[in-house]
DNA sequence: ATCGGGGATGACGCAGCGTGAGGGTCAAGC
DNA sequence: GCTTGACCCTCACGCTGCGTCATCCCCGAT
């Protein structure tokens, strides 16, 4: 039985706060004494150890609430209505970022106007010349079908692509947390899969599909997508199946 | 002289919000009737346009009276200021929308799961085989080497990290949009922050930088990153700066 | 005179607490 | 038994940006 401040202090959290989701039922004390003060046990703070894992990734404390009190409710569906959500205000937030960018650029165009034109003009030709660097040194037709064929995808093509890339993501973790074999055939199928979709844009030929394995393994941007706190080892599993994959199948 | 109705209808807003915006200060009418209506004449639309803007790319209201009124005051450093929040508030995003499918692959995967035996279920030998497949393929120091570094991470230096990656990513898109020459020293100085971001784990040389801009190129995944919708090109841009920077100081 | 379409002014609500105000309670030392 | 200091409690306003009534005034047309 602890005091608010104790538990307050444990959690890292303030006692208003614990006092507040008293007032909102959302963690109510095991007792409440004669004299009106609040004591937590055992149960309230598993509980509430629940609570603040669901407040940091930004659940709304009423949907709190709602998965930890009804045993009906879907957390699954609760954490991907979520995720779908965060993701939904990244892109706004990108958008945002780029009118400012697009105001920044202006007002710094019209401050040296005053001075001079200089930048007056110069997007169309250098424009043609970065692509003109950019087709020496992979060659016209590779820049120019890459690029026509990442134009051709619509928005659904390209969310789904992107949701077919988490669903592989996911199966990999899974099997991976399972102690899958990465030359198994369970995890060979989903390397198929991974390999199919990168072929979206790029037919990569063996050495290219473990390269880009070894690229999962050492950039901090893939390690941390693919979990790499509570999934120590998993970028190295995935580059191991693609491996196989590549000796195999490639 | 118009209406709060007419105003509201013209600009998209809500009465409300006039009423609000008048209530804090931030857009006054220009006239007030005998009866109490509000009347806003051409300066005060002007202002309204301003306004609008500014609470587009997410400005709190104070922050708008602020760039409105002091003339003192810098809206640059204030769009500049608000972009690396918005960049910020996007590092977040990502990092809860990593433990979330953390969350949601580990519900998957068993729902009785316990937090403590996440790993539970991969046996120590099947970690050490494909810890060796993996060593195999790429040498054994290479592999320790870079999950040790990858490990070494703080949760602090990995959101750091992400908002870098943001920054970069920003600042290829503003100069993409300004028709900046890829082999000029402000697109260089970026693309040697992003050699230097990649370095945090790996250190390419000349060709493996080139093909890192290529896979840029070339995977959807990655052209929807750069906003492909809204800057068409701008993928091309930055592998042809990339190109530039491998062939210069690589 | 009446009626319909505005217009105006409160005032509450929402999310999640922070931050006092004002006032009991408890353990300990004197 | 009293004081002290550390804690506890219950209001209750504040912040953001309006949405949403509720209540009442006003103006032009019929």
């Amino acid at each position: 039985m602890r005091t608010v401040r104790q538990v307050a202090r444990a959690a890292g959290i303030s006692v208003r706060t614990l006092h507040h989701y008293d007032a909102v039922g959302l963690l109510k004390p095991g007792h409440v004494g004669a004299n009106g003060y609040r004591y937590y046990g055992k149960e309230e703070l598993l509980r509430l150890q629940q609570i603040l894992f669901y407040r940091e990734i930004g659940l709304p404390l009423a949907e709190i609430a709602a998965v930890l009190d009804d045993p009906a409710f879907d957390p699954l569906a609760a954490l991907r209505e979520h995720r779908a959500a965060l993701e939904g205000r990244i892109g706004h937030y990108r958008t945002l970022i780029c009118t400012i960018d697009r105001t920044i650029a202006s007002l710094e165009k019209d401050e040296d106007m005053e001075d001079n034109d200089y930048y007056a003009g110069i997007a169309p030709e250098t424009r043609d010349r970065w692509q003109r660097e950019a087709e020496e040194f992979w060659g016209k037709d590779a820049v120019a079908a890459a690029a026509a064929k990442a134009r051709s995808f619509s928005k659904e093509q390209v969310a789904a692509i992107q949701a077919e890339m988490e669903s592989i993501r996911a199966d990999f973790q899974r099997l991976f947390r399972e102690g899958a074999d990465p030359a198994s055939d369970a995890v060979q199928a989903v390397t198929d899969r991974h390999y199919r979709w990168v072929s979206h844009s790029w037919t990569p030929d063996a050495a290219e599909f473990r390269g880009l394995g070894r690229y999962y393994v050492e950039n901090p941007e893939f390690r941390g997508t693919y979990d790499d706190d509570k999934l120590p080892g998993c970028p190295e599993f995935i580059a191991a199946a693609m491996a196989v994959y590549a000796d195999r199948s490639l």
